[in-house]
DNA sequence: TATGAATGAGCCTTCATTCAT
DNA sequence: TATGAATGAAGGCTCATTCAT
């Protein structure tokens, strides 16, 4: 279970510091990840987000893949959790998808970098981890579109609604929200569009 | 207008074989950009893609940076005019947005691999053609946005929806809409549910 | 004053024994720039004169350009100071002249790579740095003019001497004597020979 | 006897053009090596001299050793025999060493590009060229210093004159002479410079 | 705990050269 | 006579990674 890879034999006072800086070294690799992507981000400028030594990444990293792969675990957790803790509730339909659409907004305000580098850069994962990856957001749109099929089911949508479709749209529309996040248009504003824009459209 | 950079000095009935192999490489290096990234792919892996050797390429173009542009060039060409041909139309709104979903996913269909390039990989453009394209998305971004502030004002949409956000969404779900293509999914039957949804939404 | 360009960050410590391998590395690539020239030595060149890898320079320089840029400074090092000094002393004049051929030669003896380098490779400079060693040169030049002008003031040199031209003859002939000085031809020799042909001139 | 290496079958009377032509080529080349260096000046740059396709090049020359062997060929012709000429005549020594100088740097003024290109880039040559062309520079040199030796035991140089070294800095003064002709420094006057300074010198 | 030093692999690019036309 | 097209070799440089300390 040493998800984190890399873990040298700590004493057990030690491996709480550890895991901190570990942390801080993720978030730092995240952020250049993010702003210059995983191909255009050097080690040379994650260490130097850090203000540490280059090789000093390896002592919390076996590689610059592992990191990425720990990125995008923790870019990813909690997503189908939270979603079923959605869909196990007992709200109306809409009320449902709000929810689903704030959860999994969420991330992008807590830990922008994490979203936006899994978002982004898990196609250059090693095969095995990209390929796990994928399979977990296969299940997450299934999820999605179960959420979709039962309201249609209990009469609240549309009984011809594309529920496949709209699910992905609903999930993509999520992920670039945060895109067009800037001065004057914030995370709730782009939320409760997206909301109101699926359930009721555009139209009069 | 399309500047196709590099260009040897040829007479001119060479010159049509020299552009359309000049097309040829832009094609190879469209598609591997598209698949790699743009720092994931390499001059070798596109020169493969071509089964010539990899300093050939140098004929076709000055450098990797200039053909990211030109493949940028092409990916956004025509979108701005296309939009306010349909703006100019007479037709009901609801029709012109149909439209305008049509003609913005439209190049995804044609050439894949340059919109996928421009999408993805702009931001490793030298900063100013960057900027420069920056300008082109905004201009396009305020022609969309318009078009529904009309239709608000003609009375075919809802006075209060938010025509800014609104437009964003539209456009960055046409733009992923690309992702979710596969061998069930067309692209009439994405570009149609984005537009069923967005106009009439999900809800009885 | 020694810029030394390039320099990791290091604790106090450890900075001398950087300085004292980069210097090192200094004096191979000068070794090889001499030898070959600034375009006929490669960076492999250089880094098989020293027996490490060819990256392993890059630890030390940030360039080639840079190299040749430290090379040059290095190799011009303290002209214009060693020059002003002997002017500044009380001599007759002769023996200031006698002086300052030299001094000018001198280095040739104890860093004749650095010489070279600068001599035969300054052109290859990168512009700005070209042009700031132009300006010390030609002040150096008019510095040696007016040792030959207060000679003539002094009515130590003939009134009619074209000082400014023999200047640079004199400047001129100490730089090419070392590509003279072979197994019978020591720069001593060298030395005097330039002085007394100039100062008493061949005929009888 | 072919000397200019390279050289198709040809009707004798296209030969002449294509020799004038080659001509062209070759200062085109000198010009080029001259202001770049050898190594700095690529076929390309050269072509572009000549607004030419550069594998045009090729059709005159085999390979840019050889353009480089021809041009210092050229750079070196005649300066044995004319030196020898200047002994072989009954003027006084002083008279003969003022012709020497001006014979020596007469190509300077009329073939200015070819006489600096073998200056400096002659070390470029391969290895067997460059030998020979070693052998031609010594016998330059030893009748150089025949011709002083001679004013010695005429009786018009000073007897403990250092003959063979004299000899060597004459011809070096004479060879930098170039590189300090400016707008107010002409050749003339260099010229004039060099032979009072060495048969005068330059004390009172 | 962290780093100074070094390196193999690989990248983008330039260049002299070739050859069919 | 000249060139369009292509290429092998090499060059400078970056990068992720290693390892002794």
């Amino acid at each position: 279970m040493p998800e984190g890879g890399h873990l040298p034999l700590l004493k057990k006072e030690k491996k709480t510091k550890y895991l901190r800086r570990q942390q801080e070294v993720l978030d730092a690799a995240a952020a250049v990840i993010a702003r210059k992507g995983y191909h255009g981000a050097s080690t040379t400028d994650i260490a130097g987000e850090l203000g540490v030594a280059q090789p000093s990444l390896y002592y919390y990293f076996a590689s610059k893949d592992e990191a990425l792969e720990e990125i995008c675990r923790i870019g990813t957790a909690g997503y189908l959790e939270r979603l079923q803790a959605i869909m196990d509730g007992t709200g109306a339909t809409r009320n449902k998808i709000r929810d689903a659409i704030r959860a999994h907004i969420e991330p992008v305000r807590t830990i922008p970098n994490y979203v936006k580098s899994f978002q982004r850069e898990r196609r250059y994962l090693p095969a095995e981890r990209r390929h796990e990856l994928g399979r977990l957001i296969g299940e997450y749109d299934k999820l999605f579109r179960l959420l979709l099929e039962s309201g249609v089911s209990a009469g609240d949508l549309k009984p011809d609604l594309d529920c496949e479709l709209a699910a992905l749209m609903l999930i993509t529309q999520c992920n670039v929200a945060q895109y067009f996040v800037g001065d004057d248009v914030s995370l709730d504003r782009t939320s409760t569009a997206i909301a109101d824009v699926f359930l009721t459209g555009a139209e009069l």
